[in-house]
DNA sequence: CTGAAAGCGCTTACAG
DNA sequence: CTGAAAGCGCTTACAG
């Protein structure tokens, strides 16, 4: 039980009118409360006629069914936990919007969760959610999760679908973009262009994504013959701010890149800030690229050249794994990659010579 | 009940593998199951040692508690449903997020539901949370939504309150940004700016946001003594390609505008795409304002001068006035009006003469 | 086809 | 301070 919180409020009036049951609707009719199960059940059972008396009791009364009850006598759940980072981050909300949708359809509803990249929020959120028994959960775990706290709280046996960021150690169903993939198109387009010197800018590079950008980033180099340049690797928290604060670590060396494939649309926008500060015009005398294709994207200054991986969509299919996922529990772990695509915008025009 | 949905699946595992309830930790500790529920809920009344024999076995056999359960004994609940048009529109997600954070602060856990401003789909999506037994609603009504109906599916004395968009005839709290004075402050902006021919551009009159707007905009007109012209009054829907569509509708006249007093930030956005395919540069040629300060606002070429009305701050305030609510569930039906501001950006620049 | 009984996991008077 | 009993609103074998 949580000791932290308090709260749960008695329903409205000082005396909580009492809801409908299945028991004045069996009184009223004049037959057992089983029977009115069954019929909320759609059994084929029951007589047309007593189905016909019961079901315009049901509307009389405005009767309500409580699925809470009837998920604690069958032992299930019909509800599926979402959390997620931060849903005013444009990609999340995009993503928590599919996963909404695809669970509704299923007739599922989903509770909601934020961390903001906080593990020991991450912590307390979890087992609220826990005490509510859903079904699953879909996670989008806080940068710095640890594998068994979550275990810890999750339980053995949970539905478990970790989205975008990889776990150490865990043996969770996982979807995620095709991150490698997508900065390698990103680094390649760049060449294609006509760069030379390209950066990777961004990110923090414990985390897997970043990781896995890095390396497309790498592969992308390797394949054109160029080299990889540790001091045009730069981290960056993935927010605008500290994006635009470190442009300058980009042109302390003695050779200056002419481009940079970002971690994310956010760090992009950020660096195109810092870069426009400096008064090198992004698009013009700078290329750059983003990842996640956010809403700002097409109407930055220069639109920002980005992969976009449609995260509504991701979210359907992250929906519809964790629903597989309970169909067959002791299936082996999946492991999933979603394509990414590339959106080619003004910020990565080839520069003048 | 709900006859369309299906759903609902079994725990995981082939025989779901039973969870660790009260009765198991009073077995193995030798009390009683309501010494241990006594425990869990923290009550005094229990003997020091007990209490600390009884708080290892829940440790030891990790239990998890069963808030549903308990919710259904003690005709509780400590879930609050939030269901709003579209998590994918930047001004609802900010929003939600700030829902979520302060219910989360209350021990309270969100049920999310989106109707995709469908009217149908907003029953349904009612329908299904109501089952879930919510102590009470959020709701940004779909556009359309019928009060009748509303009241039908959400009982008689259920706590709601209505966010954003007024329904005519209902006795629901009222959370809404100061749509009039918004308007208001922006048409007297492009007035100082030296416009005297302003339209307002966007948005269903039907809706009371956009009859607020109006208003405002109509006040500040008439203020400076300015005419109102009914062919300036222009509809559209609160998206970008309709917005843009409508662009000619402005200069179809024999007097054209030089600016606009947009409905809504999606609106000017997709104005302005217009105005550029006509040649017609916004925030130079023709000036634009909006509302909502949406996270692509300030990026927009040329960044778009608008209202902020802070949406993850309403959504805290939105949870705060239904947790209110349910504590003095006879006071009279509340009308909140949030304040909003003006932020001047480059699209309302005063034009050369 | 229908009903009586037991039970999901918890809490709450009521005794003692 | 602790336990026995009843019950929240539902469902599910089991009889008949």
């Amino acid at each position: 039980m949580n000791d932290k919180k308090p709260a749960a409020s008695q329903r409205a009036g000082k005396e909580a009118k009492r809801a409908v049951t299945v028991t004045d609707i069996a009184q009223a009719v004049g037959v057992s409360r089983a029977t009115v199960s069954l019929v909320l059940r759609g059994s084929p059972l029951v007589n047309v006629d007593t189905r016909a008396k019961v079901e315009a009791e049901l509307r009389r009364q405005r009767y309500v069914y409580n699925r809470t009850a009837a998920n604690l006598r069958r032992r299930t759940s019909s509800s599926i936990a979402l959390v997620i980072n931060d849903l005013s981050n444009p990609f999340f909300a995009e993503f928590a919007s599919g996963v909404d949708e695809a669970l509704g359809e299923k007739g599922y509803v989903t509770l909601l969760g934020s961390t903001s990249e906080s593990p020991a929020r991450q912590q307390a959120v979890l087992s609220t959610l826990m005490e509510h028994t859903p079904t699953g959960f879909i996670l989008s775990p806080a940068e710095g999760s640890d594998t068994q706290a979550l275990r810890q709280v999750l339980g053995v046996n949970a539905n478990v679908l970790l989205f975008n960021r990889e776990l150490e150690g865990a043996d969770w169903d996982f979807l995620t973009m095709d991150n490698q993939n997508g900065a390698y198109l990103a680094t390649r387009h760049l060449i294609e262009q006509g760069h030379r010197d390209i950066a990777f800018f961004g990110g923090h590079a414990a985390s897997s994504s970043c990781h896995q950008r890095r390396i497309g980033y790498q592969r992308a180099l390797s394949e054109a013959g160029l080299d990889l340049r540790q001091d045009w690797l730069i981290e960056s928290a993935p927010n605008r701010l500290e994006a635009a604060a470190r442009t300058g670590e980009l042109f302390e060396g003695g050779q200056r890149p002419s481009a940079a494939v970002c971690y994310n649309d956010t760090v992009a926008l950020g660096l195109m800030l810092g870069l426009t500060s400096r008064g090198i015009r992004p698009g013009a005398d700078f290329a750059v690229t983003g990842f996640d294709d956010i809403s700002e994207a097409s109407v930055a200054v220069p639109p920002l050249t980005t992969l976009t991986a449609d995260p509504r969509e991701r979210g359907r299919q992250a929906a519809s794994l964790l629903l597989q996922r309970l169909d067959n529990p002791d299936a082996a772990p999946m492991r999933v990659v979603a394509p990414v695509q590339l959106r080619v915008r003004e910020s990565s025009a080839a520069l003048p010579r």
